[in-house]
Order: structure tokens, then sequence, then C-alpha cells
DNA sequence: CGCGCGTGTTCTATATTCGAACACACCGTT
DNA sequence: AACGGTGTGTTCGAATATAGAACACGCGCG
């Protein structure tokens, strides 16, 4: 990753326009767009043309500017064939648990969910969407990443009761966290580590349990395990 | 959608390059992603760059690019309302039913699933993920998509076969299909016409089944009328 | 060794992009 | 009706960001 080259000032804004609009999850005007990337108008314009012919942005009823669903289309190719064989597993543990399921990737600072699989008899957990993100340092799956990265690579500068979580985690082998990223809900989660890709985590949530932690983690365990003999061969 | 102004050439080639990698759905070294492109190294080079600054790309472990998690977190922003009343129905007809249930949209002549919820012992679970993109002239939503729309703006020529299908669902007020996107599959959807939003159509896979197909497109009006109502107010 | 294939950098001409200015349509207000 | 405000879409010259050749280097292989 060298530094040198400069950055392509057109792609770049053509991708800010992206991530505007898929921040503002409500339509937005050309005019709004150009503001917010402090462009002129007709720059925008041009980019929001091509990003439109592309299919990734098109226009709702009144004209306003919103991202398409081919957006969904091209996410579907990020990390293909992990997901194609972590869903099923995702698919049985959620079943069998009875808990929402998710698979969550590095991703820089952050940890981003790339599926998750709610469970038969869901109690309505509107929690843990692909696509969700924040930061690496919270809730279970994030720690679980951590205890593949040497504490050096953690963002910003390590607090010590993190330290003592990941390193009991590492230990135990699996995190866990209560209250972190979603209000009052418990998380268990095992680390992932596959030759050649990114660090991720198999976790679910609940919000109470009579499943003791070591039998779900040890559950987790099982399919971490059948995930990694499938891609790792 | 004027069209006299010329589109970004440098957008539309960083935009090809993600397409290329969803398309291929195993890592690309530099040069295969120049040549695909047709062009020059060194602008493959910096256009990758970019990407990767935004997080859009990767490297593996031997440096190839693969697409970044962080493209699913844009893609999560595509129809996030929709997505948000529509998902916990989807989880309540997969439960009820035991079939898997996702939404469909319309884009260009695309029928493109957004979201889909399995149940337990998922056969076409491999099928219809998130991002899954066919023609809209196939399967049970892509008709009843079409039943929304008039047979000038179809995809091609329309076939007769196809005409007497959708008139037929369009009756009936729901559409079916059998072979067709998943082979030996049939599947049941309604249309689901939103306010100022493009096309859409939820829908149930299954292999054989002791309901009826009135009963499972009864459930499935259920739902399409209480997301309707929740979004249309 | 020579060769192919891969990455990463530097450089200049020029094609591409930028951004001001123009034209017009709509909507509520005075 | 005329007005200002806000939105879209287009044109065009200047200037800058980009394109693409050329160079340097590392590595595996017959």
């Amino acid at each position: 990753m060298p530094e040198g080259t400069p950055a392509s000032q057109t792609l770049s804004r053509g991708i800010r326009i992206l991530e505007v609009l898929a921040d503002a999850r409500t339509p937005l005007t050309i005019d709004e767009i150009a503001g917010r990337l402090d462009v002129h108008r007709s720059v925008a314009y041009r980019l929001l043309r091509t990003l439109e012919d592309h299919r990734l942005v098109g226009r709702d009823a009144s004209g306003a500017v919103t991202l398409g669903p081919r957006m969904a289309a091209l996410a579907a190719g990020v990390a293909h064939d992990l997901q194609a064989e972590a869903i099923p597993e995702l698919t049985a543990i959620a079943n069998e648990l009875g808990m929402t399921c998710f698979l969550g990737v590095l991703d820089g600072d952050d940890c981003i969910t790339l599926a998750s699989i709610e469970p038969r008899h869901a109690i309505a957990s509107v929690a843990q969407r692909p696509g969700a993100r924040h930061s690496v340092t919270v809730g279970a799956p994030g720690k679980a990443i951590l205890t593949q990265l040497p504490a050096s690579q953690w963002p910003g500068e390590p607090a010590a009761a993190l330290r003592a979580e990941v390193d009991q985690a590492r230990i135990r082998g699996y995190a866990t966290s209560h209250d972190e990223v979603i209000p009052t809900v418990q998380s268990v989660a095992v680390p992932l580590v596959l030759r050649g890709q990114r660090p991720a985590a198999i976790a679910v949530v609940h919000v109470a349990t009579a499943l003791d932690d070591v039998e779900i983690a040890d559950r987790l365990q099982r399919s971490a395990s059948a995930i990694r003999d499938a891609l790792d061969g």
C-alpha cells in the first residue's frame, strides 16, 4: 500500500456521493449533494449522470436521488465464498440456539456485519442487519476480532480495560459483551481466522437465556471450525 | 434523465473496476483488472488506490484485489426504510409458512433481491441471496412486478405467453413460477406498489407444499398491505 | 541466465474535467 | 402579475487532473 501516487479526484468525488447518499437515508436533491461535497453543481451533475448510467443511483418519483438496488448486487460479491460457507452455518446456529446469529469482519477500525440470520421463532430482533458498522473496540464480535491482532494495530490508544477483556477472550476462546452496541442485549462471539482473509468472527445476540455462555461458545466454535475446514482446506 | 452532457470517464472506469471485481468472484491482480478494462496499468493503479482509500476494495494476503466489506455498508443504505418495514414481515411469513421469503425490486430490466429470510431446512439456501439479480421477465417476483408496468415498458419484445401470465397474475393478484430461476422450485409472489418507490414484490419459494397457492398469496398480501400502510401513510 | 509477469514511480502532452454563466420551470408570497 | 427562491439542465473556455509511455525493480521458472 504505497503512498506516493496521488489519488483520483474525480473518482473520489463520485464515491463520496455514494457515501453521502448511504449516510442520509433519505433522497437528496442534486443541490444538496453538491453542497455536501462542496463542488460546483455542474460537477455533481456529471458525476450523478455517470452513477446513473451504471445504475448505482436512481431518481424517485419527485426527481430526488437515491442509492439504486444495483448497489446491493455489487455488495453481493463481497467475500463471496466466505458468505457461501458461513450462511448455512449461521442458519443452523440460529435455529439450534434460537438466537440471531451473524458474521462480522474487520474493515479498518470497524467491524462490519456481512450476513445475519434470525432464528425461526424470532422475538423481533431488529438488530444487526447486514452492512451494520461500528468500532471494532465495542461488542463481542469486535473483541473476538481484536484477539487476532497485536494491540499495536488496534485503533486509538488501547484502554487497559479493553486489553484485559481481549486477553481473557483470547484465553477462553470466546468474547462477550453486554449493553455495548445494542442496549440491554448480550452477545457471545468466537474468532474466525482464515488464511489470506481478513480477521472475522461469528456471534449470536440474546437478551436472557438458560444456556451458559460456554455452551454457546462451544456451538459457535464448531461452526467456525467447519467454515475454516471448508475454506482453508 | 437528459442525455446531452457527457459522462465522466474516470468515474465510469472506477465503477467498472467494482463491477469487474463483483463479477469475478475471485481476487484479481492489477494487471488483470487493467486488461479487462482495457486501460493502461498506471490508470488502473491510480483508480485502485482511490478505491482503496475509500475502503471499497482491499488486498488479500498475496496482494490481489478484492471488494471490501465497506461495499456492504454502502449497500445497507439502499431503500433503507423499505427494508426496515419489510424485513420483520418477511421474517413472520418465513416462520409461519416455513419457506424462504424475500423482497425483490425492479432495477432497469432486472429484478434484484434486496433482502431474504430463510427458515430452517432451507433447500434454496444458496439461491436468492440478497443482491441476486436476474431478468424481470422470469420468476414469480418478476411477473408480480410486471403487473405494475404497461407492457410497453417491458424489456425486449413481450412474448405472448408472458403477456398471458402477467394478465392472469394481475387478475388473481399473485404470480407463480416453476423451474424458472432456480431448477425444480416453485415460487409465489404478490406485487408491492408504493408511492414514489420503484415497483417491488414479496415472494416465497418452496419445493412442494400442502398449502394452496391461494393461501400463500393471501398471507403475502396481508404483509404487503402492512408494509404499504406503514410507508405510504 | 534470460524471460515472463508482477508491482510501484516519474513525467509530459493533451484530453478531460472544472466551474462560471445562461436558460428555464415550478411554487408560494407580496 | 410580477417577484424572489429553489430546483433542473445546458453551454463553453480555461486550466488542471488525467492518461499512458517509459523506467526501475523483485520474483519464480524453464
